[in-house]
DNA sequence: TAGGCCATCTGGTCCT
DNA sequence: AGGACCAGATGGCCTA
């Protein structure tokens, strides 16, 4: 995994002396927005964009303009590296998170679309599938469902499509179009294995 | 062109 | 102390 090495003008500047980080930042941003690579091992596009960044992050003191001091021993270069070295770190965080929801994709049905699945449907479809599947479980063990889905609507919302077992079986069974497009992995198969 | 979705950077906080 | 996690900010891409 290819860490970035951009040349900065502040990491020139290797004494402990007083440094506003408010303007380490932008300096690093302004910077780092020049190019793009992509990463040798996974072929994945690194620093799509590198503009990014806030100069008030959230939900803490760091939107602060007044000056700090760095802490003592520890030079721009080195911050610079660490910094470059998170964000490397918060790039694999990100890509396998991506690919735990990828898997989630490939496991839950859903009608195929142009288009994937965005993360926010992955998720309520990803939901919606276990509240059905635990209504099943209920329903073999003679038990009380736990969980009522409303009436879906005519104008159906992707995530919405696929609300419980019994639904996907009638669709697959009433709409040759559905029945074409559906995909119910095989690994997730729990009616049928029971 | 506006809005949705996304990747990335960033710094604060939490955890080991 | 250092890494993981988190959330805000930003800008690119795509679609209606």
């Amino acid at each position: 995994m290819r860490s970035l090495e951009v040349t900065t003008p502040w990491q020139e500047e290797d004494e402990d002396v007083e440094v506003d980080d408010m303007e380490l930042s932008k300096n690093s941003r302004d910077e780092m927005s020049e190019e793009s690579s992509s990463d040798e091992a996974t072929g994945r596009k690194i620093a799509r964009r590198r503009t990014g960044g806030s100069t008030t992050s959230g939900g803490s003191s760091s939107g602060s303009t007044t000056t700090r001091r760095r802490k003592t021993g520890i030079s721009a270069r080195e911050r610079n590296l660490r910094r470059l070295e998170s964000n490397e770190r918060e790039r694999m965080r990100m890509h396998s998170l991506n690919d735990a929801f990828e898997q989630l994709r490939e496991v839950i049905p859903h009608i195929k679309m142009e288009r994937k699945l965005s993360k926010i449907e992955t998720l309520t479809l990803a939901k919606n599938y276990i509240m059905a599947l635990t209504n099943v479980i209920c329903e073999m063990r003679g038990e009380e469902k736990h969980y009522t889905f409303q009436d879906v609507s005519e104008e159906r919302d992707p995530v919405d499509t696929v609300t419980t077992i019994q639904e996907i079986n009638r669709e697959q069974n009433n709409n040759s179009m559905f029945q074409e497009n559906l995909e119910i992995p095989q690994e997730n198969s729990l009616i049928n294995s029971r």
